[in-house]
DNA sequence: CAAGTATTTAGAACTTTTTCTAAATACTTG
DNA sequence: CAAGTATTTAGAAAAAGTTCTAAATACTTG
């Protein structure tokens, strides 16, 4: 939702390996459990920030659902990143 | 120190605050914390933690000791987050 | 529609983080 | 060195985050 939601979304560590696990193409929460040891419920926590961040969405497949990374928001934050290192992002990366 | 540690100092809203008064250049522990609403040992806890994670670093002058950003670590972070959204970093900057 | 699978929600226990107050340390200068 | 200013450390209280178990919801298919 909002840009400070997506840095507490970002600052841990299993969400951000589900968000690598995401890279690879969308997958079920069952399936994103199962890299985990930890309970379905407790990745459905994670899911549910990661979603209210929009870092995912998710998309619904007979009994499934799928969540896939939106990586719109990631730009704001390579903005905000970027703007520490004195100003311009495409400036800086020659 | 570590890349987790980065992202766990990012994650607070003071913190960033701080790192974004740093851009305008070094500042005492004090100057810092009269931009804020909160006591100065809170302030030096948030300090603790963007200095643990590289994220400034301190120089002692006279009875101040200042404070300055510190972007290196920021590279790793923009790599991350550009190696979600689908690879190469300058590839996608038009 | 009943039974089964997938996922989420609720609520409690535990852990971590943030903040404060009070005291300690560090340095400067008269 | 004493007094003053700047900052940090310690420890406690409060708030936020993570995890679990148990139960609820949702959907699918025989």
């Amino acid at each position: 939702m909002a840009f400070a939601d997506t840095f507490k979304a970002l600052s841990d560590p299993v969400r951000r390996q589900i968000l690598d696990l995401l890279k690879e193409g969308p997958m079920s929460a069952g399936d994103i459990g199962s890299h985990f040891d930890m309970t379905g419920a407790t990745i459905s926590y994670h899911l549910k920030i990661l979603k209210k961040a929009d870092l995912v969405f998710e998309s619904r497949d007979k009994n499934f659902i799928y969540y896939q990374l939106n990586t719109t928001v990631l730009e704001e934050i390579m903005l905000w990143i970027s703007s520490l290192k004195g100003g311009d992002f495409d400036a800086e990366s020659k």
